[in-house]
DNA sequence: TGTACATCAGTGAACGCGCGTTCACTGATGTAC
DNA sequence: TGTACATCAGTGAACGCGCGTTCACTGATGTAC
């Protein structure tokens, strides 16, 4: 009788990292099934570890999903940044926050689906949501006459770039329809 | 032994038009728990109905979610016609499809989510979704110098009130925040 | 360094549940003559 | 107007399924002395 789990952690009984792995799991079947198909069963099973083990580190599924969810913010911001860190003036910084936050939401968009996707939000995802938008704040101040970020400009600025990434993702609207060659085309191009 | 379904319609052993009670049932339900507690077996019951009836009517599930989301799609360009038609001017015109937007989003939440929400959509779904988006351009075109609907134009403003939309129902975007009193005042702030 | 013991983080079986769908059926309706 | 019969649109029971969660348990780990 072999034992079930092999490989190098299974000379060890706990886990390890049961809690991150637990997350990377079921950012993986999101990506690859979809939000429908993510149980908490399926999670547990992919990370080799029985059904009830995830309950000794999140209170139930939907803490789960937000664990996720404002890992998700966290990437996002992270995606931004890369773009804005590369841009050398202003203008391009703000193309660039912009543009990354299409191209994250094209490459996760069932990730991106479920940081949005679900009413009430806890209040680690409000935070990882407010840090992402703070780079946001942050290029929009930089690229103002007068240095400070106008909450109108701000808004605008999100619900365009948002509204972008759900009418490619979900209204099947595609670059090539519009002549352009891609979404971060297609992106700049309206951010005009 | 009373017969079990009464009123009106417990004359007739036939239903009349299931069809059109199952959607109805459906939109209730969706808006009222959600897309993730909308069962087929919980639409016949709304129906006073066995759970296999609805099979006569529907393919399956996904037909009736078909259904449901394309009547959407009609009730939104409704919705915008209405606004349109009040207004006076081409750039009122312009506001009220784009209001009139926003407005039946947050009026129809859950449904809004289910007509964007599902990935591969059915041509009934698509060509009712191009008639709403008709209303938009033909509104743009209105209020062009040269009277037609440049693409770019049209597709900024649907992602600009789409994201607008989403923001408010998803991501804790509130009017009061902006110092505004109604999602009518935000929106007709962003269009400016 | 060793040992007793508390706590942590797993297991695996079981619970009740509602789901989508299929099946053989039957009552109601419409039609041809 | 009546009748035979095909078709339509329901019924209700059953199928297998995977789910979230709970439970008593036990092996592994960490700590106080």
């Amino acid at each position: 009788m072999l034992p079930k789990r092999q490989g190098k952690r299974s000379a060890s009984y706990h886990h390890g990292n049961l809690r991150y792995a637990l997350i990377h799991a079921a950012q993986t079947i999101l990506e690859r099934k979809g939000l429908a198909a993510l149980s908490l069963r399926g999670v547990a099973r992919a990370a080799r570890v029985s059904p009830a083990a995830p309950y000794h580190h999140f209170a139930d599924k939907q803490a789960l999903l937000d664990a996720v969810a404002a890992q998700g913010f966290d990437a996002l911001r992270a995606a931004m940044d890369k773009r804005v860190a590369k841009a050398t003036n202003p203008d391009e910084r703000l193309d660039g926050c912009g543009v990354g936050y299409v191209v994250f939401a094209l490459e996760n968009p069932e990730l991106f689906r479920l940081m949005f996707g679900g009413g009430e939000q806890h209040t680690t995802v409000k935070e990882a949501r407010d840090r992402a938008y703070g780079v946001l704040q942050t290029v929009v101040a930089e690229a103002s006459p007068d240095g400070a970020a106008n909450p109108f400009l701000c808004l605008r600025l999100w619900a365009l770039v948002h509204g972008i990434a759900k009418l490619i993702l979900e209204a099947g609207v595609k670059p090539a329809d519009y002549g352009l060659t891609g979404s971060e085309a297609l992106t700049a191009q309206l951010l005009r």
